[in-house]
RNA sequence: GGUCCCGUGGUGUAGCGGUUAACAUGCCUGCCUGUCACGCAGGAGAUCGCGGGUUCGAUUCCCGUCGGGACCGCCA
């Protein structure tokens, strides 16, 4: 076996009467006779060749033995199509080779499912047969865009004088956070690492190593509940860096999404990037990370609605809680009462009791359910707060705040997609700013960290530390990109006093905070410069540029939404012997 | 932990309280010199995910279970 002397998708017209050897993977095969085609394949993409029996009696002999995914070299001559043979719709189409030799290197079973863009596999079966799903052009591409952003990201991260350096992967367990996933050690019996949530103290404390521009392409761990979004491991582009204030951070990463977009979507976006607090974004869009590709902004209608004949508005307002709505512009002869009525169910995911509409008719008139109780006066104020014209469909929630933002956030997008706004040419990019640095947790009755307990507060609102602590907001930012939160990052916390009090903000015992995060305090009190980051969901970024909206196809890999991999069947039990090895006892009912 | 959807030849789907379980594609055989989703003719291939129940009879209805997916909770 020699080496090929050409890649398949890259043969053309210069190539002309040139002797080519491919190697490649046999894609279609097409027999008319004493004429047969075989369609080549390898990365690159697939030229057509002929095996003609005037030509080579034995080629042809060859060739009708070949099947579907067969791996062959193929020894021939680029021939130029006739005019009427051209294939227009593939790269290659111009040119054919002409074969005069057919070496089967490999064959190949039939397979579970053909390997084309256009067909729909149920997933168990791709994951299972993973080989081959990414054999699918359409994955092929997939990846190879994930790796043209990696390299992209690396290429400018080291213009901007970035090191890369490489944290461990196994580490220790910390408070706080996702789930940790668990490895016990062999040399320390019952004693167990965590694998990392995210590199954060690690590449702070590298800042304390004067290292001042320190990135990493990072693996990450979470044993959270799946969603199409989120994965148990995943990869962030981990940065951070010192003497780097927070503008010049963000205009950086500003660069870099431009440049990644520019190259791999070919389009320019601009800046620099919005910016929204997080109460204003959460009040116009009912979400921390809004799809500003579209309007349909939340309307406040508690001041008009607090005096009205409606009961259920009026004594919402009445105990302290909110009247919200948005305009589902146009749609009015689209939806049905029951259409309408049935979106309750919509709200009731996000805890909502239901959900009130109105329909705008020709001259402001208001119809449906609850129509009655707003006099020609009230339905005026709510036509002019919503903005309101015939035939647009007006939604109303009253509930808490949290709630009144989580549904209308949550009906907008729904909306959106229905009645299909958004255009998917267009990239949108925002800042969410002002993060709360802390909120209070029922469950456990104390204050949690919105972002990271290594979250620097914003200056001004440090004293109110200990005596308000819902009401500090943290030097915190977060990206968004299409309506996903793409990454987020912070000005962190440099000085022990100050880290402490912060530990004590959440409940820690001072011994409790040394016990978990003393080699962070001591560190802090060698001479730490002051510093920020940012971390990146690298999958999220991929699958956003590739118009997936499932984080599984933009990983080579990926896990089940139960977390299993169907391909090596992890996880799995372990010998008895392993478990013995490790001092554990494993107290789960066999199956 | 919870809610919802799906599970039928290799693959993707249809179907129905009693069927010879249908269609497309793939696979196999034969024919074919300009195909490129080649075509034509023929053929093989299904314990209808698994267990239980209702019924004279269940692939079909019910319950459970397993697997896949989406979502809520969870994810600093």
């Amino acid at each position: 076996m020699t080496d090929r002397t050409h890649v398949c998708g890259e043969l053309n017209e210069a190539h002309i009467d040139e002797e080519v050897r491919l190697q490649g993977w046999v894609r279609r095969r097409r027999d008319l006779g004493e004429l047969i085609f075989l369609d080549i394949r390898d990365r690159s993409g697939y030229v057509q060749t002929v095996f003609n029996a005037e030509i080579s009696r034995e080629a042809h002999r060859a060739a009708e033995d070949v099947r579907n995914e067969f791996v062959v070299e193929v020894r021939g001559v680029v021939r130029k199509r006739d005019e009427e043979n051209v294939n227009e719709k593939i790269a290659t189409g111009k040119i054919e080779v002409v074969a005069e030799e057919l070496t089967i290197l490999n064959k190949a079973k039939a397979l579970p499912f053909q390997i084309e863009d256009d067909v729909e596999i149920t997933e168990d079966v791709r994951l299972k047969h993973r080989y081959l799903d990414l054999r699918r052009p359409y994955m092929t591409d997939t990846m190879y865009l994930r790796h043209r952003t990696t390299k992209l990201i690396r290429d400018i991260l080291d213009e901007q004088r970035f090191m890369e350096v490489e944290t461990p992967i196994l580490t220790k367990s910390t408070p706080e956070g996702a789930r940790d996933y668990l490895v016990p050690s062999r040399v320390h019996e019952g004693s167990f690492y965590a694998l990392p949530q995210s590199p954060q103290l690690f590449k702070q404390l590298l800042m304390v190593s004067g290292f001042e521009r320190y990135y990493q392409i990072a693996r990450c761990f979470r044993d959270e509940d799946l969603r199409a979004d989120r994965q148990p491991e995943f990869t962030q582009v981990d940065i951070e860096a010192s003497f780097m204030g927070k503008e010049d951070l963000l205009a950086m990463m500003e660069e870099m999404m431009a440049r990644i977009v520019k190259e791999v979507k070919g389009a320019e976006i601009e800046r620099p990037f919005p910016r929204l607090t997080y109460y204003e974004a959460m009040e116009r869009f009912g979400s921390d990370k809004p799809d500003l590709r579209f309007g349909m902004e939340l309307v406040d209608v508690s001041e008009i609605v607090k005096d009205s004949g409606f009961k259920v508005f009026a004594s919402t307002v009445e105990r302290g809680d909110v009247v919200k709505g948005i305009n589902i512009k146009g749609v009015a002869g689209r939806y049905s009462r029951k259409d309408l009525d049935d979106l309750s169910s919509f709200a009731e995911i996000y805890g909502a009791k239901g959900l009130a509409w109105v329909k705008v008719e020709d001259g402001g008139t208001l119809k449906g359910p609850i129509a009655k109780f707003f006099d020609e006066a009230k339905a005026a104020e709510l036509v002019k707060a919503f903005d309101a014209e015939a035939d647009d469909v007006l939604m109303f929630v009253a509930d808490k705040q949290r709630v009144a933002w989580d549904v209308l956030g949550n009906l907008r997008n729904k909306f959106a997609k229905e009645l299909d706004l958004i255009d998917s040419g267009e990239f949108n990019f925002l800042w969410i700013t002002e993060f709360p640095l802390l909120s209070y947790d029922e469950d456990s009755g104390r204050y949690v960290a919105e972002h990271h307990p290594f979250t620097r507060p914003v200056e001004e609102d440090i004293p109110k530390l200990t005596e308000a602590p819902e009401e500090v907001r943290a030097e915190a930012y977060d990206l968004v990109f299409n309506g996903y939160e793409l990454g987020g990052g912070s000005q962190r916390i440099f000085e022990r006093d100050l880290q402490e009090n912060m530990f004590r903000a959440l409940g820690f015992s001072d011994e409790e905070a040394v016990s978990q995060f003393g080699f962070l305090l001591d560190a802090f009190e060698y001479g730490t410069p002051p510093h920020g980051g940012i971390a990146l969901g690298l999958d999220r970024l991929v699958m956003i540029l590739a118009e997936r909206t499932n984080l599984r196809d933009t990983i080579a890999f990926p896990k089940t939404a139960s977390a299993s991999d169907l391909m090596t069947n992890a996880p799995d039990t372990v010998s008895d012997e392993q478990l013995q090895e490790l001092k554990l006892k494993v107290t789960a009912k066999k199956e």
